[in-house]
RNA sequence: GGUCCUAUCGACUAGCGGUUAGGUCAUCACCCUUUCAAGGUGAGAACACGGGUUCGAAUCCCGUUAGGACUACCA
């Protein structure tokens, strides 16, 4: 035990410790391998990242988060980041949910240097066509002595644990190591095929993960582990490790719940640069989860963890990415909105918060909103354009008159939105003719016992003015009704707003009926009067 | 059972040995106001617990407690 200390502080200390993986060996297994593979120094523009979702099921705002910070990270460092799929599990996977992730990352703008449909050095960039490429890896880790077979089934092994009085749940107990040649033969000769193992160096494994520190899984913590089936079919355990390395991945930011496997990969690694297939072992970093309620993990069961839902409900790509970055990130003591190339000038992987964080729809909402409201007019228009076609407001491409009305109302209705679904039922009856307005049940609940005396004075006021500007029609209205009538503003303008617009709540009264026109405006007037 | 991770207002976080523990969302109050927003001002609200190290601990160390992850011939 001493002994063992001394051996981890001294490596500590050692000159050689600019590798990240420390070296203390316990035990004497014959076969001992020791990790003595280099961790990347990789900085700067030659950093290489990578995200590398499985396409089940549709986009998830825990797996964007993460291709977030991966792409954050490539852009602060100057380095590539790479788009890969893994789709190795057929039945799982789906090309529908392939083509959601591509549509997702290209909406929300998070670009790829190298990968699907880009393509670059290391094609191809799916895991179901590159099968080829494990076998000969397989190859040169079984003649580097990196594997070993094994026959023993699931219930053998815990047959044996029991036997040996050992905890089921240790799993496997490595016995197969050193089989020999004519036991081999009997399991053979049965007709059973072996899977191949990972023969896991017995020593401690200690690294220095990016947002968390120095983590150490001492020797022992898990058994040598399956990297192919019997029959030949690499597992994700050998896959995935494999194509960072071949793609030459320096850092691999993920999710915790990698965390644990990390060690498994750096023996991985480790034998792949024995075999000769890896120069180096990338440096870890795990991203803290994105929560649910209650202290659960955000699941695809929970509708905010869908990103088309958000989509559809008229976030912004800004509004998402600049929210789903504060969880676990945060750009200065007293700032929250940020753009997204402030986002990629300031992030640091090391400034990550470990704690994992809780997806609050109340804050992301807030934080739409304000990237709504730094939208140019403009800008405005042309997003709002599908949510207000898709409603029916605007049928197929707008008329010179619905352009004019939008850019009119931009400004108005820009202040006083949270998602761009909102717009269409706010805005809509600038869109219909005074013979079609519909009356909405709560505008007409808190309408005054004068409300048709209030209208039709105000109609009355409003037909001898030239300019039918704001504030002609503010100066009209006022004199008409506060002076005249002795109405509150508030009591004076509701109807007049209810009839105008038949809602309760509209951009600015004055304003909208500028943009309708005198003819409208009176029109709409006069129907409600006409009405009650 | 084993291994690992985590712990600051209701939520997200700032803090990296000396702060009246800061900001944002949410909540409440007031101001502004033609509705609704936006905006302004203000209030309440946190270092899980126990030891240690130190002149001094939210901050470093240990333990406890509480969450969580992993422990597949899934990915």
């Amino acid at each position: 035990m001493l002994a063992l200390k001394l051996a981890t502080r001294s490596s500590a200390k050692s000159p050689a410790s600019a590798s990240c993986i420390t070296q203390s060996p316990r035990g004497s297994s014959k076969n001992m391998t020791l990790i003595t593979a280099p961790t990347t120094t990789a900085t700067g523009s030659d950093v290489r990242v990578r995200f590398c979702p499985s396409p089940t099921g549709t986009p998830h705002v825990g797996l964007i988060r993460t291709a977030l910070f991966n792409w954050a990270y490539a852009r602060r460092t100057g380095g590539k980041f790479i788009f890969r799929i893994e789709d190795t599990d057929a039945s799982r996977d789906s090309e529908e949910s392939y083509g959601q992730l591509v549509e997702g990352l290209r909406w929300l703008g998070i670009d790829w240097d190298e990968g699907i449909d880009t393509g670059g050095p290391n094609e191809p960039y799916r895991q179901s066509e590159r099968g080829h490429i494990y076998q000969d890896v397989i190859e040169k880790l079984k003649s580097s002595g990196h594997l070993y077979e094994s026959f023993l089934t699931g219930e053998e092994i815990e047959q044996r644990n029991i036997a040996n009085s050992r905890a089921v749940q240790l799993g496997y107990d490595n016995s197969e190591r050193d089989l020999s040649e004519e036991d081999r033969q009997a399991y053979l000769s049965e007709g059973r095929k072996p899977a191949l193992r990972l023969r896991v160096p017995d020593q401690d494994i200690t690294f220095v993960d990016l947002v968390r520190g120095e983590i150490t899984f001492p020797a022992g913590s898990f058994p040598d582990f399956v990297l192919v089936r019997p029959g030949g079919a690499p597992l994700y355990t050998l896959v995935n490790p494999v194509d960072d390395a071949l793609m030459g991945v320096t850092h691999v930011l993920r999710g915790e719940d990698l965390l644990s496997s990390t060690p498994r990969q750096i023996a991985l690694y480790n034998a792949l640069v024995e075999a000769g297939v890896a120069t180096f072992i990338p440096r870890f970093g795990h991203l803290p989860f994105v929560m649910g309620e209650g202290n659960k993990k955000l699941s695809k069961r929970n509708p905010e963890s869908n990103l088309f839902l958000h989509r559809d409900r008229g976030f912004i790509p800004e509004g998402l990415l600049n929210y789903l970055a504060l969880l676990g990130w945060s750009i200065s003591a007293d700032r929250d909105i940020f753009s997204l190339d402030e986002l990629c000038e300031n992030f640091e992987i090391e400034n990550v918060n470990p704690n994992p964080a809780r997806f609050d729809q109340k804050k992301a909402d807030a934080i739409n909103a304000a990237h709504i409201r730094l939208l140019t007019d403009e800008d405005f228009v042309a997003r709002i354009l599908p949510y207000l076609q898709s409603a029916g407001v605007i049928q197929g491409q707008p008329t010179a008159r619905q352009l004019e009305i939008l850019s009119a109302v931009a400004p108005l209705t820009k202040e006083r939105v949270i998602v761009l679904g909102d717009v269409p039922a706010m805005i809509e009856f600038l869109f219909v003719d005074a013979a079609d307005l519909k009356i909405d049940e709560d505008a007409l609940k808190q309408l005054p016992e004068n409300a048709v005396e209030i209208v039709s004075v105000a109609k009355a006021s409003l037909e001898s003015i030239e300019d039918f500007t704001t504030d002609a029609i503010h100066q009209a209205l006022s004199d008409s009704l506060v002076d005249g009538l002795g109405e509150k503003p508030r009591n004076a303008f509701g109807p007049v707003r209810t009839a105008i617009s038949g809602r309760r709540v509209t951009p600015p009264l004055f304003e909208c009926m500028e943009i309708l026109g005198k003819e409208q405006s009176l029109a709409r007037l006069e129907a409600f009067v006409q009405s009650r």
